[in-house]
DNA sequence: CGATGTAGTACGCGACACGAACCACTTGCC
DNA sequence: GGCAAGTGGTTCGTGTCGCGTACTACATCG
């Protein structure tokens, strides 16, 4: 269904073309999977590309339960957490100001609780309501569910290969 | 600064754990670049948060220059093409009457232009001005500086692999 | 105690996305 | 030819999201 999502980068504009100049020609070697018979279209637009098909993935599931990606998200913070709001906005990336309408929202859906801070009378502390939980967990499952799908036409190997050097990207900058 | 990410899976329950039950015990054959030494997230975890990673650059770009990622997309989609409204539609995943607005804003900031298509009178052509091309020529080569950044730590080796798997994970997606 | 900082909220604004309703035109069919 | 059905776009109303600014209440430091 997505078709090109072309994500603003040179998609689109190679078809049939050579591989692109960072990445050296394909050394093919270990290549016997799917990956073996691919074009490559570079870093930048294959991760590009994959990012929004990952994203719509979990679009469509947090459609699926009537939510957007962001209150998903909210959600799957608060599954190990009972943080106020502000640590929250870190998480998401959020301005403070931004998720005193989110949490409304959420609240209003009978997902989420505020609750008084023991420690310190300015703060609340965000944590699921049991329905949000049941929410969060039928939500995971759909999730990998997807994503799964979206890797399903590789090989087992590619598979947990690909696992591994994204994971390994994405060390590099959770640090801090 | 995306800390966690969570991204609604299930990223933020592991931190000490051992590697995902996907992922086969890491194999370690080939490990001498920056994967060998980091924690397996399962392919749904590191795909999940390797997008937000993504968004989170396209997001930067965009704001660079003033622009939504969507408005940016926009824009990449049109370098090499003159649709429709409808034909973009789909392209960028939208609903037709979402388009109106989104070009809309485009054409107020002379990104974008429409024309009357010669063969339909209903129809109009959407296509970039000069500035337009501009904008997204600029875009693009910042894309590419921050995408590439983000895969810095990888030795070549592992992100040209990477791209590979990317690549092959996509392709099996944009058929039809 | 007062000055300064911090946690949250309120408000206004604009962008984004959808569905439903609506024209204007095209196409298919009799 | 002419009408029914389909298609391309827009408009409108509604809701979500995100920001910046301003403001209140409390905490903390001196």
């Amino acid at each position: 269904m997505p078709d090109d999502l072309a994500s603003a980068s040179s998609a689109s504009r190679r078809r049939t073309d050579a591989p692109d100049a960072v990445a050296p020609p394909p050394v093919g070697r270990d290549g016997t999977g799917a990956a073996a018979q691919v074009e490559d279209l570079g870093v930048v637009d294959s991760l590009a590309q994959l990012s929004f098909l990952v994203q719509a993935a979990l679009g469509k599931v947090a459609a699926e339960h009537g939510l957007s990606i962001i209150q998903l998200r909210l959600l799957g913070v608060l599954r190990d957490r009972t943080p106020g709001m502000q640590e929250l906005a870190r998480h998401l990336g959020l301005d403070k100001s931004s998720m005193t309408g989110l949490v409304d929202r959420a609240e209003r859906r009978d997902l989420v609780r505020r609750t008084a801070s023991p420690h310190d009378r300015r703060a609340v502390l965000v944590s699921l309501t049991p329905q949000g939980h049941e929410l969060v967990r039928r939500g995971a499952v759909e999730v990998d569910r997807q994503i799964r799908a979206l890797a399903a036409h590789l090989t087992d190997a590619e598979r947990s290969q690909l696992s591994r050097l994204a994971s390994a990207l994405v060390a590099g900058h959770m640090t801090i």
